[in-house]
DNA sequence: CCAGACGTTGTT
DNA sequence: GTCTGG
DNA sequence: CCAGACGTTGTT
DNA sequence: GTCTGG
């Protein structure tokens, strides 16, 4: 599950979001943080962990996929082989284990991945938070030294079964800390402490999905048009065609809620059009997205990247010349990155932005248990949704 | 005792 | 580093 | 996770 | 289908 994700964010808007109130004690490694539409394992992420010693967190940028110290020098590093930690069996395994006392980390993103199968066809989707906040995943990390000395921070995230909403489309997801109290808990919990109320799916309504361009598959796709949504392929004859009527209804309604909305074009241009693969939900509808995406995107790129980021024009091929400066990471740098933290701190502090209701809970009513998943056995989550067969998939070219 | 592994996902 | 298997 | 390759012999 | 590379 958990493979692919989208971060933009700024790299001073990952405390808060991960709802730190201070200001971390240090920072480090900032200055190879990339922000991205398309981030895979291998990637440097921006992490909040506690700082060695002391109440302080440190912000650190790490590389997604986690190696363990123990791993032989020599050995080429598979960013793939530990990006994910099943939270169920992460007490027994020995790689992740050791890892719980003193090496949990928070990781932030506005968004992730997940590919729907259809048989041979894939179709991604993208999935976040309603109000555009980000999300925060609980996360192991650890150090490892390679051959020529350098010692690479890389970390992991915890994964659990999906929930209700998110079944239909797999099976596993990352485990979300959805307030200040599970991601403290997380963070700042004692070694003793039963992580067992945490590590469970994020069961609110204001996770949220939609379909996006397979293209993104590609790593080297990268940009805004990741995240944008694109229209499913109905299936002709559809009984349920009145659901998606009255869908759109109520979509524009939210949309006209959402004060944030000028930001957005593609909310409004694109009317969301899913069906396939969708839950038939009774009451509640996943709703319209996507808020200030563009505007995230735009603010975030300060940090490290060049001020042609916040030009809209801005391109995936941009965004990638910059990240295959450090594409060899060659342990030489390493050390004029560290020296350069204080500096990129103080652009940091320079800027001021927006804020992204990072502390703001998820709206429930309270009893919305949203008992829709008829289905208890996980490996058939097929239902009328999604049981039409497809006529042309989106990608029909050959 | 030493040697060797240490993981997830998905798919069938 | 730590657990499992022999 | 997805994308893309998936081979040998022999030659310049 | 299955393995490698990113």
């Amino acid at each position: 599950m958990c493979g692919r994700a989208r971060c933009t964010l700024r790299a001073d808007d990952v405390p808060r979001a991960c709802h730190r109130t201070s200001s971390p004690a240090r920072t480090l490694n900032m200055d190879r943080y990339r922000p991205s539409y398309n981030v895979a394992p291998g990637w440097n992420l921006p992490v909040v962990r506690r700082d060695d010693d002391g109440e302080g967190f440190v912000l650190h940028c790490m590389k997604w996929g986690l190696i363990p110290s123990f791993t032989k020098k020599n050995e080429k590093p598979d960013f793939y082989k530990m990006f994910n930690a099943r939270s169920e069996s992460v007490t027994e395994k020995a790689s992740f284990r050791r890892l719980l006392p003193k090496s949990r980390c928070l990781a932030a993103v506005e968004g992730f991945y997940e590919w729907k199968k259809d048989g041979s066809k894939k179709q991604p989707y993208y999935v976040h938070f309603k109000d555009g906040r980000p999300l925060v995943f609980a996360a192991l990390y650890d150090t490892w030294q390679s051959s020529e000395g350098e010692i690479l921070y890389t970390f992991t995230i915890l994964t659990t079964s999906s929930s209700a909403a998110l079944q239909w489309l797999h099976d596993r997801m990352p485990v979300i800390l959805g307030d200040k109290e599970s991601s403290d808990a997380w963070l700042n919990g004692s070694s003793s402490s039963k992580y067992d109320t945490i590590l469970k799916p994020y069961e609110e309504s204001d996770l949220v999905w939609y379909p996006v361009t397979p293209a993104m598959g590609k790593l080297s796709f990268d940009g805004p048009e990741c995240i944008k949504e694109i229209p499913l392929k109905t299936e002709g004859k559809n009984p349920i065609s009145n659901f998606f009527l009255k869908k759109e209804i109520k979509k524009e309604q939210e949309s006209k809620m959402e004060e944030k909305s000028s930001f957005d074009e593609s909310v409004k241009t694109n009317l969301p059009k899913r069906m396939k693969g969708e839950p038939i939900k009774e009451i509640k509808e996943e709703p319209v997205s996507g808020l200030e995406e563009k505007y995230s995107f735009d603010t975030t790129a300060q940090t490290n990247l060049p001020k042609s980021m916040k030009d809209e024009s801005v391109t995936a091929d941009d965004i990638r010349t910059q990240s295959s400066v450090e594409k060899g990471d060659p342990d030489t740098k390493s050390i004029a990155s560290v020296l350069s933290d204080e500096d990129t701190k103080k652009r940091l502090q320079k800027r001021d932005y927006k804020e992204f209701l990072a502390d703001s809970k998820p709206v429930t009513d309270g009893n919305n248990k949203l008992e829709t998943s008829p289905l208890k056995r996980k490996g058939n989550v097929k239902d009328a949704g999604e049981k039409q067969p497809t006529l042309f998939s989106y990608f029909s070219k050959k």
